[in-house]
DNA sequence: TTCGTTTATCGTCGATAGACGATAGAACAA
DNA sequence: TTGTTCTATCGTCTATCGACGATAAACGAA
């Protein structure tokens, strides 16, 4: 099982909103760190920037650490590995010409 | 670009509930049709289920054909594509030669 | 036709999400 | 110290979600 329903549920919920799709975005175009300029590119208020910011974090898709007066935020894509796992196990015949079509073990 | 903010976020937002969650893994499982017995494996009440069927079908993530009195439901994995392309995209460091399609540990 | 079965929709409720402005806290510069 | 900058939190509002029961619609059987 590649994680709990809850789990998978949680992740998903993380990324349903185009803000913090927008926000993953940009922390995977952005090599180092990024702070504020995020809530220039999203167009949103600071204080709302600071909320996804924060829904992504606990969702423990990003992580941000304190580098003197701003924070550095970067992504942790292992967290979203039972989400892609979960995924993956139901596109089989994707073009990706990747995985195997492993047999599920019964739940 | 794999897909909007927009369109991966709805993606997202459907699956972003354990019963539904739930829902797409009964699919998964069961290779044919399934009618009203998603009602009894989720423990819902009989209208919460076909919100939550409508809301994945509205996703494009399901589909449902009408087979005599039930109704014929089916997972549309293809619709997930712009989401495991995005999940896939931020992914490509660590575990992901490609194939593995679960990331548990191995012992 | 009527009856039983299955699914979809409606109405309503409480809980949560999302947005904003205002404010508080932390770190550096002078 | 003061001042500036950046971020987090608070309070409040509206909108949406999620759950339920009740009801309607569609279909097959009798």
């Amino acid at each position: 099982m590649p994680g709990s329903n809850e789990q998978i549920a949680d992740l998903a919920k993380a990324l349903g909103h185009p803000a913090r799709i927008r926000i993953v975005r940009l922390l995977m175009a952005t090599p180092g760190c990024i702070g504020g300029d995020i809530v220039n590119a999203v167009g949103l208020a600071q204080s709302t920037v600071s909320e996804h910011l924060r829904i992504l974090k606990a969702a423990g898709i990003i992580s941000g650490e304190i580098s003197g007066p701003k924070v550095c935020y970067a992504l942790t894509p292992d967290a979203l590995a039972p989400l892609a796992a979960f995924i993956a196990a139901l596109t089989p015949p994707t073009g990706t010409g990747c995985c195997l079509p492993v047999a599920e073990e019964r739940s």
